[in-house]
DNA sequence: CATAAGTGTCTAACTAGTAGACACCTTATA
DNA sequence: TATAAGGTGTCTACTAGTTAGACACTTATG
């Protein structure tokens, strides 16, 4: 049989996507203030100690689960843009539809957006990331050569991307993600720019 | 500190657990047949072993999984009844919607009845679930004195709230959980038996 | 103010999970 | 039809990950 292991760093992950998930849990329900270590290791199982050999405290793990899953969103839309790489020109739906197939195939995460005692740094580190992702892995060309302050047109877009997602989720995900993408893509149409993405497959 | 120590059985039962949930989002993925033993594993991140120290196959699992859950279902209304004991009367509201909360807590798992290629024994399981409660659990009294074949009747309402619970969770829980008990509550009212529930606190 | 509950750290012990190999069985496919 | 590829179930020896427990502190709550 052929060879079954499975990555050693992989192997230690588990246990920390455990405590992750019951972090998620526990915020919605009572708020990551409320949240103790103790509610934290009950709730998936383990041992106080256990929790202490791979995090520091509550907020290490809040930290981890933040970045891994905005770390996860910036990767979704393919590899991270790498200077002076080729560069691909792509439909416009395809590496969006990648951040709303991610959202949504995490929504268990992304649904703390909802809550006012959430994850530090969520609110702040979500909509930044959208941007972050935009100036990386987007361009846009002009149609005709009306000339526009690119930083400020990413920004612009970015948010105004992000504001569709906020409201897609919060409405607890009403539209399919097919349905949502559809009308993200008739909003973009309305600029005078066309997208472009920049990656690789 | 207090002793912080958690039942040893229950330890045992988190990878287990991990298991039957991976089981879960496999079947919906790609139906309960397909689903290998591998599979099972590689999306618990547990090795190959491990799934044999603790189950037989992937039927025992299944089973195991599903016995879980409808049994969960019946203790969620209460304590089961045991004969020669105090038997207490309650508003119907109340242990009927025990059910229904528990339902939606799991809703990750009674979602299978949506799935044709699912879980063995779950399209009819669950409903004789349903019934089971209804038997042990409830007594029905005459608001008249009209007579009426008990077993029949207790047979007929079961099936009719099973209706409404396999609606509810087709429709995707769009209605509120209390929303929902309501609308059951209106339907018992049109017969004229009324409800009493059996058990413990 | 006192008791209860949580925190962070450190041990020593152990068990649950691991890699790997085996024989066997079923499907594709070349 | 032969052969490779992938899955099954079982067993063994090893160790990394998890555990219990104790300790000294620091908040909360009634």
């Amino acid at each position: 049989m052929k060879s079954e292991q499975i990555p050693a760093s992989q192997r230690q992950n588990r246990t920390k996507e455990h405590l992750k998930q019951a972090l998620i849990e526990l915020v919605k329900e009572k708020g990551y203030h409320s949240v103790t270590v103790k509610n934290i290791v009950d709730y998936a199982s383990y041992n106080r100690s256990t929790f202490y050999t791979h995090y520091l405290d509550k907020n290490e793990l809040a930290g981890d689960l933040l970045v891994s899953m905005l770390r996860g969103l910036e990767v979704s839309v393919g590899r991270p843009y790498v200077p002076g790489h080729k560069v691909y020109t792509a439909k416009l739906d395809a590496p969006s539809f990648n951040i709303v197939s991610y959202i949504y195939k995490n929504r268990n995460f992304f649904e703390l957006i909802n809550y006012d005692d959430t994850l530090p740094g969520l609110h702040t580190g979500f909509p930044q990331t959208i941007l972050k992702i935009y100036e990386e892995q987007f361009i846009f060309e002009t149609i005709n050569n009306t000339p526009v302050n690119m930083d400020y047109f990413k920004r612009y877009t970015a948010y105004g991307f992000y504001g569709l997602l906020q409201n897609w989720i919060q409405s607890g995900f009403r539209e399919t993600q097919e349905k949502f993408i559809e009308e993200a893509i008739d909003l973009t149409k309305t600029h005078i720019y066309s997208f472009k993405y920049i990656g690789q497959n």
